[in-house]
DNA sequence: GACTCATTTGCAAACGTTTGCAAGATTCCT
DNA sequence: AGGAATCTTGCAAACGTTTGCAAATGAGTC
């Protein structure tokens, strides 16, 4: 069986010139009929869908996408920035991604996945987009490439990104007020009676540096001691030991902790109960997300809810609205408290 | 500033015919050079480098892929057949998937994912391979596809899928071996005493039932009765009420539990809890893949651990190989128990 | 300086589709 | 039956690269 057969034997057909000969028809046509045009008569459309099925032929899509200038792939590149291991499989930016294969398929769109180091080329966004490969891009995170971000997206309209959105900025984000979930958690925290608050995790990343900052505000507001920033890595193991560290320092002075993620409220949890602190009674604690972990800790976890399901519809429709040629402003999510156990 | 122009104001070079024309030599040499390709003058490749930096060209990946007839995009298929709204935000194959990622990166490769819902359409395979856009593809799960999965790759090398190995079968595999790792976990609960096993999750998929086999083997071997099956979906949602009802119906007369994985795991011993049955005491539990969610739960979770890592290159590497033309073999990696405290 | 041989270049034909244009085939009037 | 109007079709030129072939250039040898 030669290479330019099928498995039935007969001469396999790749081209939509080998289909058009099949069918005694030009490519013209075939690629008419094929596109569901209206400029090709019923009965000879309907002979070549016949043929193309039984053949199982499919036209190729880089021919297409070239001629076309378009190639119906939308590009998905998570800049990991901050802390090269953990972001990727960190599970908010992975439910997210599963989010956005099944909204671009619903309209039509493959998705293209790049992780990138930026620090390894400050070219990672412009390579992407220069590729011709996509149609469009999502940014999932801004990491600390916020700059970069801007200065593209000056010059090319089709992005949109997943992140904190800043007074002024000029490129199209979705995300939740993460100053808003950052007062909630805050506010929750000190109803439940706690005076002196601390945040856990990384304020290097926007959107942390952002939660951090609304439960400031709070703080500030309610003439208590500024928040303690415990400053950690995201990957479990680094984060445990660091965990372990800030509480055995600090632990018997705080009686309330805010988390940046539910990742590290639950391993906050975990060294908590290993200290011998009771949640909520000698600390309170409140996370961020609201991941599926969330239930499952001893006790459930207090959390700020981020609606996944809504950024990724919010993402791509920002998106093909723009590939539409429209003007979209930002979108920004109102985040929700979900009162668990620990606070 | 027009659409033909850069951000600069200078005509913008798009295509390697501007940047010839730059450069006052041919199409062909420019492609050359960018290709790094011996036949070109060192003084002229360098001048035509300096002129691609300079203007930020970056050639049409499209219109290569096309000439060459290869683009560089590994596909990367994850079929939802059994329990569609869960396994794709399954922190195992999201996990899985970050790795690849990487591991296709490294080797100049891009990621392209889709998730299909086979039902919908049995045509799910041969649309993503006949669309020209994939140099190759590798099948996350073969879910109850495995018919399909195997007619496919009859005709098409470039394949590697992630699953689980049956004597015989024609398409090339890499996985754990499920039927060790459910000895393991077998074996480990009957060393701890308990007679009385189930096996917590749906024994559809054949990952699964390789798992559910495993612990069947132990039993038989032991003099056990058999292993109770007791049928969840995965969606945590779901999968709590029904782990309710089966620990309601049966908890008191069964002394050891193996679950299908860790979030079922987790899940499990939420509700063994909440029915007033202590681990390891009562009830001993262990689950499988050694999530990061087993070190976290109260108390951790005994679980047989996969290789997230080492799955992710032996695909890669496979696929590689088989583009490369060689005929590879199934890979399939030992489980490993982990030891922690519910078992 | 005439010759060979090795390097470096340009030319033009692909790769498989889509699509504007014009020609050919139908239909429908009168 | 003649013509206008409408449908269908074919032709051929793109889309932006890559690459075999041959021409041109340069280096080296006698």
């Amino acid at each position: 069986m030669s290479a330019r057969e099928g498995k039935d034997g007969r001469a396999a057909v790749r081209t939509i010139t080998d289909l058009a000969r099949l069918a005694g028809v030009s490519p013209g046509t075939v690629s008419r009929a094929l596109a569901g045009k209206s400029l090709v008569n019923t009965r000879t459309r309907e002979k070549i869908e016949a043929l193309a099925r039984e053949h199982g032929f499919r036209p190729n899509q880089m021919a297409s996408g070239l001629r076309r200038q378009k190639t119906g792939v939308i590009g998905v590149v998570i800049p990991l920035g901050h802390d090269i291991r953990q972001q990727i499989s960190d599970s908010f930016f992975m439910t997210l991604l599963g989010f956005l294969a099944d909204e671009l398929t619903t309209h039509g769109y493959d998705l293209m996945l790049r992780r990138v180091v930026p620090g390894d080329d400050a070219d990672w966004l412009d390579r992407f987009i220069g590729s011709g490969m996509i149609d469009g891009v999502i940014v999932i995170g801004q990491s600390d490439q916020f700059e970069r971000i801007e200065e593209v997206a000056d010059g090319y309209r089709p992005m949109v990104v997943w992140g904190n959105h800043q007074e002024g900025q000029r490129h199209c984000v979705v995300g939740t007020d993460n100053r808003l979930g950052g007062r909630l958690a805050a506010e929750r925290l000190i109803a439940g009676g706690a005076r002196r608050i601390a945040f856990l995790g990384d304020t290097g990343p926007m959107e942390f540096a952002a939660r951090f900052a609304g439960a400031q505000d709070v703080a500030a507001r309610m003439g208590l001691p500024p928040v303690l920033a415990l400053s950690t890595h995201l990957s479990p193991d680094r984060a445990s030991e660091e965990i372990a560290r800030h509480l055995a320092q600090h632990g018997r002075a705080i009686d309330g902790i805010f988390a940046a993620t539910d990742t590290l409220a639950a391993l906050c949890l975990t060294e908590l109960r290993a200290q011998g602190l009771s949640v909520p009674d000698d600390v309170k604690l409140v996370g961020f997300d609201d991941l599926p972990i969330a239930r499952q800790t001893i006790p459930p976890l207090t959390t700020v809810r981020q609606d996944i399901a809504a950024g990724a519809r919010g993402l791509v429709d920002l998106l093909l609205r723009r590939l539409g040629g429209e003007t979209t402003e930002s979108l920004v999510l109102p985040p929700e408290l979900t009162v668990r156990e620990t606070a």
